[in-house]
DNA sequence: ATTCTCACA
DNA sequence: TGTGAGGA
């Protein structure tokens, strides 16, 4: 869960990307004005495109092919942007759970000390960080 | 050589 | 969406 900074990167320039997906650079910087793309820029206001303004850009052009007009891309790529919304929060929501199962056991520890293998901590020090 | 913004005989 | 002007 790493390579997000990777294809977010930005890489390449205008030139670069026209001959990646087959558009014009007016179609480009078009759907850029429409809000369906946010390329970096440079120093000097020269775009630079990442991995997944590449991967966009594809997606974009292949509904335009269908018949989708701009407001419909903008629906689709919304729906497509809230669905990866919900797995980050299942996701947080997982990691939540695991730190609630680390906290019982740590719980158990400060419960249970003198156990072989764990970690005998006074009941004083810790065991007011835990309801009882 | 490339890219940028703006505007439309 | 294409295209040309004028700058960076």
């Amino acid at each position: 869960m790493r390579d997000n900074i990777r294809r977010n990167m930005p890489l390449f320039p205008i030139g670069i990307v026209t001959k990646l997906t087959e558009l014009t650079p007016r179609q480009v910087r078009y759907y850029e004005q429409q809000g369906l793309i946010r390329p970096a820029r440079t120093d000097g206001n020269q775009r630079l495109f990442s991995f997944n303004d590449v991967d966009r850009l594809l997606h974009i052009k292949s509904l335009m092919e269908k018949g989708v007009n701009i407001a419909g891309v903008k629906e689709m790529l919304k729906q497509s942007q809230q669905v990866l919304e919900a797995k980050k929060e299942a996701e947080k929501a997982k990691k939540e759970l695991s730190e609630q199962e680390l906290r019982r056991l740590l719980k158990r520890q400060l419960i249970h000390p003198g156990r072989p293998g764990q970690t005998h901590l006074t009941h004083g020090e810790l065991s007011r960080f835990f309801r009882h």
